[in-house]
RNA sequence: GCCGGGAUGGCAGAGGUGGUCAACGCACCCGUCUGAAAAACGGGCUAUGUCGGUUCGAUUCCGACUCCCGGCA
């Protein structure tokens, strides 16, 4: 029997922990599972715990640097090889993020696998308004875009995927998508088989956690102390390292809840009060965010903190 | 005390008007999202300081009051 364990919840309720904790229990191996751990020098603001998890014995932290694009895809090309590993040595691997988009296309495939995104493209049309995608997107399928609902027919990121994705298959070089989809997460063998194959691993047990709090003003007041903890640790010191070595607010990587308020505050922009105002009401919002999308995952196992 | 200006949602703030007034932003609530997700988007909520008058009808006109801001004393 092959064990592997997720974590994965609303930020600031203790994922790390409980997978430390269960990594003495299960023998087990942390995958970071973290689209803002994933980059490098973002230490500080994006919480890495170095002091309960040294760093070698955590996978995929700081893999790419702060100017460089990522995608579920990338994230999945890492993390399944390592997940193999980990399984060929008789450990457990656990993954562990609030990154959900991630375990998902982890979990249950993409329907688009082999179209990838096309940062060229997307740097092109990302000058565009909205009606102008629109429109390109009209001119190729007004079924298409007559699919689209409300927020993703306005939703310049959406509308750009979707004509990546014409464009793609518009030179013929797509092949007919399998049969992965959203109803695999209704079922838990079916969850286990995708990753059986994808690993090429038997009998593997999947044991898949999600922490969120009970209720909003716990939210709040913890994200609260934590953004006051990040900043006496020197979170300002960090944006400024990060301005010297000539990262900007446009680079993907800061643009992040924190480095985003922060170099605002650096430029004069915010005064310190509303720097540090909006920076927890951005992670107050992202963590209503997570649990929306993640509620829809029956496979997930609650826990409340 | 006198003179002037003001009072619009939880906050900030615009403009119009005797006829269901009421923008934008923020916050808040709900949601969307199959290769950018700590991203990007959609929807919703709430208002004319108080009291009285004129009027069929007042947020708008009139009066008083309260509070705030500026000037004079």
């Amino acid at each position: 029997m092959n064990k592997l364990i997720i974590i994965t919840g609303q930020t600031a309720t203790g994922k790390t922990s409980l997978a430390f904790k269960l990594a003495q229990e299960n023998n087990g191996v942390l995958i970071n599972c973290d689209s803002r751990q994933i980059y490098k020098y973002l230490d500080i603001i994006t919480g890495k715990d170095y002091n309960l998890i040294s760093k070698n014995k955590i996978g995929l932290y700081d893999v790419i640097k702060p100017d460089e694009y990522f995608s579920s895809f990338d994230y999945v090309k890492l993390a399944l090889p390592l997940i193999k590993k980990i399984i060929k040595k008789g450990k457990t691997p656990i993954i562990v993020g609030g990154t959900y988009l991630y375990i998902k296309h982890l979990l249950y495939g993409v329907e688009t696998e082999n179209i990838p995104p096309d940062w060229k493209l997307r740097k092109e049309l990302g000058n565009k308004t909205v009606k102008e995608l629109q429109k390109i997107l009209t001119g190729v399928s007004t079924q298409l875009i007559n699919q689209l609902n409300q927020s993703e027919k306005n939703n310049p990121q959406r509308l750009i995927r979707k004509i990546e994705i014409l464009k793609s298959r518009a030179k013929g070089s797509h092949i007919q998508p399998r049969g992965l989809n959203m109803t695999l997460q209704s079922s838990k063998t079916n969850m286990a088989i995708t990753l059986e194959n994808k690993l090429s691993v038997k009998n593997l047990k999947i044991e898949f956690y999600g922490l969120k709090f009970k209720d909003k003003n716990l939210l709040r007041k913890t994200i609260k102390k934590r953004v006051e903890k990040r900043l006496k640790n020197g979170a300002v010191d960090e944006v400024k390292k990060l301005l010297e070595m000539g990262y900007t607010k446009k680079d993907p990587g800061l643009k992040t809840t924190g480095y985003q308020q922060l170099i605002g505050h650096l430029e004069g922009v915010l005064d310190i009060d509303t720097t540090i105002q909006q920076w927890i009401n951005k992670e107050v919002q992202y963590a209503k965010r997570q649990y929306t999308f993640m509620k829809k995952d029956k496979n997930i196992t609650w826990r409340e903190i």
